[in-house]
DNA sequence: TATTCACACGCAAACGTTTTCGTAAGGTTA
DNA sequence: TAACCTTACGAAAACGTTTGCGTGTGAATA
């Protein structure tokens, strides 16, 4: 079992020194050019490669982004992920993904250990957990000692920084109002509990487009769920003996099991609802009906986090100083599950 | 903007050398009581956290694994990678997730990337490319370099080393089982072209348990996929007019595909026609009809290798001389998308 | 008073690189 | 032949740690 070969081994064998053979290696006018031909074919010959550890430590720079997102096992965040790998890769930059699982305790730990030495900034999604304590200090201090951060979708207004974020407000506004157009009246949402920062705006959205139609708000109308992972009997109570005619859901997950509810409840969509999504993801595009849906443009926003942390991991002190919120798009995407309503 | 601080920085404050501090940190009894309260409080007010690239450079080791994977979009893997990182963060290493987008040069890049000082060992399940072209040098060579590395379903049987699957074949006889014991006779096979390992494995198994009943098999029941994102209307054509009782999917969105499609042409599954999926992603779960389908047990497939890579990279040389293979159980899981024949 | 010893701390090497600067050998010029 | 220049290379520092060993100081012992 062959180790890993060293400059310093490399010297040892053609009797030289180390600064010879880095030199020759980097095709240094320096050293003479048999000398240099002689180096380059041992180290082909061996394999060599820059031990990367030695160069961070020399270099105070690892080449490396580090990406914190609150689940992995999530379309939607393996989208950013896709995203942010391409513009990394090009520019030379390794990607490190961790997931905090929605704990705030795991978002600490990976931050504070990626932070002492595996990647020279941060692209954060924050879980849960933190929007609820919000306790930031782990994301500050990471700033304070020189590293940039850069937040995307779920953010958090209170910290200064780089950040990438969809209108979740008029994307659920888009929503709401195509459903409006479609002639829809009785539109309930399905929401989060507010704490979560995208939920709570998406309710906002939704709330704006029903007022400039002057649709009366009905509280009766919104559902605010916490366990995502048992929202099937939650919805199904819901919107049993319901009278509405349309559903906003505001997320994928919501908007199928209300899709599926609303059929056990013997009504069709969109014949007799319909429904519209938010996250263009798997499940959107194969259910029976597709669904009509708010696209986020995940991978947009990868490349757009990852290039505002690459331009402030590369530029001069003035870019370091100014921090950008970049607003993605959303589009709204039809597709089977919203209708015209027949008069 | 502070700076990260260093061991150096403590002991100038403090006016005592770097390895005192660097003691004293560590509780050393060389150091007095009061030194080291003093070089710890300092510390702390500071926020000291060691430079985990100098701990590398140092220890030759990064306690760092790094997981390659085909694509990062994909549910399967990412549960694999839940797995991982359970073990890994018990055991205080890190993961480092890479995706090689199904390109043999990029699997290349990453793995020798890592390799040069990133990662103590991988976990990596190959891309279609390097299937394909049968190029596994950089495995080898980082093998060679004394980095374990243990292989994840798509693997390798060429590459000596530890290996984590499942049994591709045996759960696609259990499939197959599943629908010849509910009555189909005419079971249609949508599966990978052959030089995907774990597809050719399914539809191994496929005919192993059509033989195993005395169906005879027939080519044309029979359809090899290559292009992916396009099989909707090679599955549409395949199975129009085709008098099929079943269908097995050897991935979640063929099933997804075949059912649509069997809708389209008239059919009902599960009354008309049986569908059985692998795989069992969040399509599969939330579908209407929900999908039975073979689970592959993601999680613990990621579990059971990083254990076996740890074991690895701690146990001593005889640990080190032994290869194992583990073979996740798959399981049957019902839903409606399968059903008993009326006679 | 001379020797020994524990205590508390500093020195220096090592990990693998890059890079600045110094210098020996040989050749060229005056 | 002396002064100088070029060529080709080596020494050493630096990045931040850890750790074995050396050492100065003061106290205890003989």
């Amino acid at each position: 079992m062959r180790q890993k070969v060293t400059l310093k081994q490399i010297a040892k064998e053609l009797d030289v020194s180390i600064s010879t053979v880095s030199k020759a290696l980097k095709d240094s006018v320096e050293i003479s050019l048999d000398t240099r031909q002689k180096v380059k074919a041992f180290a082909k010959l061996y394999n060599y490669k820059p031990n990367n550890i030695a160069l961070s430590l020399k270099n105070k720079k690892t080449k490396t982004i580090g990406v914190i997102i609150p689940e992995i096992v999530h379309h939607f965040f393996t989208t950013v992920i896709g995203g942010v790998e391409k513009v990394a890769n090009e520019k030379g930059y390794n990607v490190i993904i961790c997931s905090s699982n929605n704990s705030f305790d795991k978002e600490v730990i990976n931050l504070e250990m990626l932070a002492s030495g595996s990647a020279d900034g941060f692209i954060l999604s924050v879980a849960k957990e933190t929007q609820l304590k919000k306790d930031y200090h782990h994301i500050e201090e990471t700033m304070s000692q020189g590293m940039p951060v850069v937040l995307f979708d779920r953010i958090i207004d209170e910290i200064v920084c780089d950040k990438v974020i969809i209108d979740d407000a008029k994307g659920a506004q888009t929503a709401t109002n195509h459903l409006l157009t479609l002639g829809c009246k009785k539109i309930a949402i399905l929401t989060t509990v507010d704490y979560i920062s995208v939920g709570k705006l998406r309710t906002n959205g939704y709330l704006r487009a029903l007022r400039a139609y002057d649709v009366p708000e009905n509280e009766g109308y919104i559902l605010k769920i916490e366990d995502i992972d048992n929202c099937e009997s939650e919805i199904s109570e819901f919107l049993k003996d319901k009278d509405v005619d349309a559903v906003f859901a505001v997320n994928e997950l919501f908007a199928v099991t209300a899709t599926k509810v609303l059929k056990e409840h013997g009504k069709i969509v969109p014949d007799d609802v319909s429904v519209i999504g938010f996250t263009d993801g798997i499940l959107s595009k194969h259910f029976i009906p597709s669904l009509t849906t708010i696209s986020q443009h995940g991978e947009e926003m990868g490349v757009r986090a990852a290039k505002l942390l690459i331009d402030k991991l590369e530029g001069d002190d003035s870019v370091t100083e100014e921090y950008k919120t970049v607003i993605i798009d959303t589009s709204l995407i039809q597709r089977q599950s919203t209708k015209k309503k027949e008069v």
